[in-house]
DNA sequence: TATTATAGTTAGTCAGTGCTAACTTGTCAA
DNA sequence: TTGACAAGTTAGCACTGACTAACTATAATA
């Protein structure tokens, strides 16, 4: 079953907050997020079962490598169009919303294009 | 009610075939999409609804002002981000679908920064 | 006229993805 | 030890937006 958007959503959260050097549990997910604590719990449960992420028993999330590669993919994606956004004039709070939606589907070839204006 | 997503790809392609010149109608519109004929019935039940279309009792189905509006502010998103990408190296086909996904959510302002750079 | 094809509608289903209510579980302090 | 809070899960609901099956109505044709 391929990943869609919600999920590369989670995935790429848990990542970001991953960089803030402490664990990662689902009630973060959840705040950062804006969702509630089932919305999280069930995305996590699905993510498991799909081998993108690995939850201990503590509750610490971890992404597992495929689900860091999707993570990392977004990501990516994110920084590179919200920064192009910001060179065109974009403001940074409207250029990360777009790029948040953009980041999900655009074909390589439109992204590589976009990258190569940077 | 807002229009969403769904709703604003009805209306731009009604609008679309509408310039070919002869009535549209609910089949129509449904090979277009490939959709299948009570998905296109039901959406033309709620665009009626809430006054963006008229179905005719003959079938032929035709924008309201205001479904004109939005068909056009979208078609000519289209077109501009379809163009764009093209003058940046992506091919028609691609850059057709990209165009498709990002023409309903854009922000007015990221659109506007990225149609100054055709 | 009877049959068939086309267009449209109605009814009901399913998947994705959010929600609340209510429960369990574990930790920690009074 | 008990009581309370925090984290997580379970069950069930709502909305969007697609689908199929089966119906009706109209028009064309044998």
């Amino acid at each position: 079953m391929p990943l869609l958007e919600s999920g590369e959503m989670y995935l790429e959260t848990i990542l970001i907050l991953s960089h803030r050097g402490e664990p990662v549990r689902s009630v973060d997910v959840g705040e950062y997020m804006g969702y509630s604590k089932p919305s999280v719990s069930r995305a996590m449960g699905l993510l498991k079962k799909e081998g993108y992420v690995e939850v201990a028993d503590n509750g610490f999330i971890s992404l597992t490598e495929s689900g860091k590669a999707v993570a990392e993919h977004i990501y990516e994606r994110h920084t590179t169009l919200s920064a192009l956004l910001v060179k065109l004039g974009v403001d940074e709070l409207t250029a990360a919303e777009d790029a948040c939606k953009m980041e999900h589907f655009l074909s390589r070839q439109t992204f590589e294009a976009l990258k190569k204006l940077l």
